[in-house]
DNA sequence: GCCAAAGTACGAAAGTTTTCGTTGACACTA
DNA sequence: TAGTGTCAACGAAAACTTTCGTACTTTGGC
């Protein structure tokens, strides 16, 4: 079976990728648009790494149009998940709750955000039981 | 003033922070020792590294003794801080909660390290009140 | 005093990531 | 059908990261 696993996204791959997250499948232009103005490079080198990640896994493309239209292969969920896990090992000896509470003193939460964490240590702790 | 933070270390750079943190302030064998053997590289090229940091300003050195002694410049604290509010933004649209939850999901945590979470949010909601 | 061991400094190669210019295909329209 | 705009493909330069070999220095023993 060929499923090996994409590698982690380099940071300007990630960039692309957080665009696809918010506009869905979508063709190199509207990727292009979605980029931030003051960090946005040429339209090519946008192109060029779509095709960089269409060959890495990260996305695949649909070229029955002649703009081709680009789509994630990993969710959005799974792509975080990769990228906490592996700075937890980097940074943190592999820890969550210190990664988590880094993050939670690094920045502000609302209320609400604290709130739902709440809820969501009562069910793992549930689990744990 | 001279004082511009540093750079985020790379990979690499990270690897030997993380002996750093471990041992404190040693010299460039100790260092090498303190790198797992499965992925620890020639003796000079972690010398290299930590010339490298150095001027970098990630790390400084006292060479008044034949073998330097290298010592971080930011704390641990610093660094994962930083660390994590740059994946916060490149990944997580700036959000602690968000990406606090997906530490949490990705990998277990103890009760006691949960419990330890709850008293931090008793903390965090009190002082926003 | 000489040698071996342990250090630092440095340059350069190899690898990876980022960037873009150029080329050729295609499609619309004046 | 010639011209203009949009697109994909590709190669290669530039920038950054990683790795190590080699040269030189210092120290301690014999």
């Amino acid at each position: 079976m060929s499923n090996p696993k994409p590698p982690r996204p380099t940071e300007s791959e990630l960039a692309l990728l957080r665009v696809l997250w918010e506009l869905g499948p979508s063709t190199v232009r509207r990727i292009w648009e979605g980029i931030p103005e003051s960090e946005r490079p040429g339209y090519t080198t946008v192109l060029k790494f779509l095709q960089i990640m269409t060959t890495k896994g990260l996305v695949e493309r649909d070229d029955s149009e002649r703009a081709h239209i680009y789509r994630v292969r990993m969710t959005q969920d799974q792509t975080q998940s990769q990228l906490v896990g592996d700075l937890m090992d980097r940074a943190f000896r592999g820890s969550a709750a210190r990664l988590a509470m880094q993050a939670l003193s690094t920045r502000p939460a609302s209320r609400d955000e604290l709130a739902e964490i709440r809820r969501m240590l009562d069910n793992l702790e549930g689990d744990e039981r």
